[in-house]
DNA sequence: TATAGCATGTAATTAGTTACATGATTAA
DNA sequence: TTAATCATGTAACTAATTACATGCTATA
């Protein structure tokens, strides 16, 4: 049985503790999108088709008045997440950047449009660093609060030294754009 | 006129000399691949939208018995390329990578299995990094005898010290998953 | 003479986002 | 009482890949 990716991203965040679509989407938003997004055109359809291949049990959990449905992980489904994180399968790996495309294009531009481009992508990847930097404490707290969630607060750190790189490339090349002028 | 991301891709190839379908694709196999893809699905029917909308001429150039259609930038392809250059709406940004979401789940595995998997990531970074390195003096060359090559060349040593940082950083986490076995 | 490369194109599929509808609960 | 948040779900759309069909040319 071949998973999405999607699958295992609900797997995972399930294994977290996480118990209904809305608590998983909440978490995808504040940490793996960053690296892996997940929709809740993804996520609800996805939930119920591991509930039927056995991979998770869902109950009805009204907790009052809302309907509320919780997710937990089946043995099956625990060694399906750890069959694909264990798996030698080559990792998938995709970028989109359109700064980065720009900038192959940049020959035809004017020295201080150049310029601009590097620092507007600059200032979106600082941007993106203060975004982390201001998730940092709430998953620092889960993180000792929790059992388990070391290796999100350490994708947290990646997020925010590889923002760091990011901008520190563009500012560089900022510099070397304009004496180049 | 709203153009997709492709279009501009085309458009950028375009003025870089790159007169036909295939030829397009050669290069963005090459380079803007590790930051933005393209298909011949996408490429061709673009094509033709873009001579349609003028910002593109087409020419069929027999150049024996093979067929072959050889564009190039009109007045309109050139300021619609310019345009968004140095457009100031926010730059689109998506990563997708395997590995980083397996280790967000890492919580799950024995310290051996981490180990495994950041060695993974690595050697595949490595391995990007390897074949970036291969593709490096074509790219000096082309970026030498053509004109206006000189940020595609600068987008591959990006590429370069990217998949760098990314080999260092899980080599870092592997020694540091290691120590706290 | 056969294989690799040049060259164009599309149909079918898959993946994914967006936008909406619905309604309860909690805090200001 | 009203806005924000919790919560579930899907229909319509858009984007993109895959896989194929076709056929010429240059080279080993």
């Amino acid at each position: 049985m071949q998973l999405s990716r999607a699958a295992y991203v609900i797997l995972g965040m399930v294994r977290l503790g996480r118990r209904t679509g809305y608590e998983i989407k909440s978490l995808v938003d504040v940490s793996t999108r960053f690296f892996w997004a997940a929709s809740y055109g993804q996520i609800y359809p996805e939930l119920k088709r591991l509930e039927e291949a056995g991979l998770l049990e869902g109950e009805d959990d009204p907790e009052s008045g809302r309907r509320r449905r919780s997710h937990r992980l089946t043995a099956a489904g625990e060694r399906a997440l750890h069959d694909w994180l264990t798996s030698s399968e080559p990792l998938e790996h995709e970028l989109r950047d359109e700064g980065l495309l720009k900038f192959f294009f940049a020959d035809a531009l004017e020295p201080d449009e150049r310029a601009a481009l590097l620092r507007r992508m600059r200032e979106q990847y600082e941007g993106l660093r203060q975004r982390l930097l201001e998730i940092q404490p709430g998953a620092q707290a889960a993180r000792d609060e929790r059992g388990g969630e070391e290796f999100a607060y350490l994708t947290l750190e990646w997020g925010i030294s590889h923002a760091g790189f990011m901008a520190d490339w563009c500012a560089r090349m900022e510099r070397r754009v304009k004496e180049g002028d």
